[in-house]
DNA sequence: TAGATTGTTAATCGATTAACAATC
DNA sequence: TAGATTGTTAATCGATTAACAATC
């Protein structure tokens, strides 16, 4: 029951752990030493050491780590070796966007349907992904299992559906909208702030040119 | 000169302050202390300022921080008071979906061009805004002042890409390909990596359920 | 002046790095 | 067995929080 608390650093740097494992699996490299990792990665031995010994010992000394079973492993934890099926709510460009990213579905991101309240869109598809209407919304996830909604509506409306969401049992949004939700505690939510990302990306060029003077 | 290195997470929390003194400012309050905006923002007042004091006294003892005046100073920070031109590199529905969203512009953040290597996309326009071949890319940025260069082409080619933009001087990418670019210490990268917010919310649901057992 | 609240120093907490004994 | 490298403890570093003197 109550396992130790993993930090919010530590579950950061494991999708990019995964990543660099998966491009060396398929190198066909079959292990790897934390020193190793460390110089592709450029982050410190002991860090991924320390990162990996939070969920277990993957390892065995003298030989390092089996690439293929960490790889799997930190599959597993971050549970990409299931499937989530997703609804885009929000038919707009970015919805569209992601909805046509096939990247998502490799690891298990599922894409269902898309929800929108344009009615010229009904009766559309996204590659194979049906649209359908807002109104349909409430019904539509009595019948299918939705594990994550991703809100990609305006700002005005976003607070609406999340509750509506919330209501109907959806435990996760990723939300592409710029704000906060506030939501009961056994709901997540992982914000996608492009705004925010671009600001810090100023922010970094306007100080790194003030250094130059 | 050589300033005092302020640390990510500062960097991090800036644009949320910014997004929050905004709305603040919209519904007409003139002051706030760090108490108040402690309890509306969910972070420590004590946080709040120290955050603020990196770059200067912004508050008066006994009063608090006037908004508009916080507001303003923050967006100098960040560099949102001034102009950013960029270019899209990648006219897919990531490309356009990004010039179609008006937020950017509200900062400062505009788009000047889209670069694809599609011939049938020769002539069109997103907004406005025109898409051009990428083998005019060399010429338009000898021509035209642009700062960041939007990332959003296939995996496979973005390397290439980014060392060309960075052999004409751009220097800030704002990446949304899913891995890391190798770049000289004079250029910025942002990196968006949308695979990996999914996996940490993959995580986070995983985890809760977990602990709920 | 008294009250409020900042700016800033000190204390605490947590995360990263270093070191090394355990062990393959 | 000797060499390599992990798992893990200890040391360091940095970030957050608490406290309070300065001051509006």
């Amino acid at each position: 029951m109550e396992e130790r608390q993993i930090s919010k650093a530590v579950i950061k740097r494991l999708p990019r752990y995964y990543r660099y494992l998966g491009e060396i699996l398929n190198s066909g490299v079959e292990r790897i030493s934390s020193g190793e990792l460390s110089s592709k990665m450029q982050v410190t031995a002991s860090q991924i050491r320390q990162d990996l010994n939070n969920f277990g010992g993957f390892g065995q000394q003298g030989y390092g780590y089996n690439v293929k079973y960490l790889y799997d492993e930190i599959g597993k934890i971050l549970g990409v070796n299931q499937v989530h099926p997703m609804i885009v709510i929000g038919g707009g460009n970015f919805g569209h966007a992601l909805a046509n990213y096939a990247d998502f579905e490799k690891n298990g991101f599922v894409i269902k349907a898309i929800f929108d309240v344009r009615e010229d869109m009904i009766g559309t598809s996204v590659r194979g992904i049906p649209v359908l209407m807002m109104d349909e919304l409430e019904s539509y996830l009595k019948k299918v299992d939705v594990e994550i909604a991703v809100l990609t509506l305006p700002k005005s409306k976003v607070k609406e559906v999340a509750n509506q969401l919330i209501a109907c049992g959806i435990k996760a949004l990723w939300n592409f909208a710029h704000l906060d939700l506030d939501v009961p505690d056994d709901v997540v939510v992982e914000n996608v702030h492009l705004v925010d990302s671009l600001m810090q990306l100023s922010y970094r060029i306007t100080s790194y040119e003030k250094k130059e003077k």
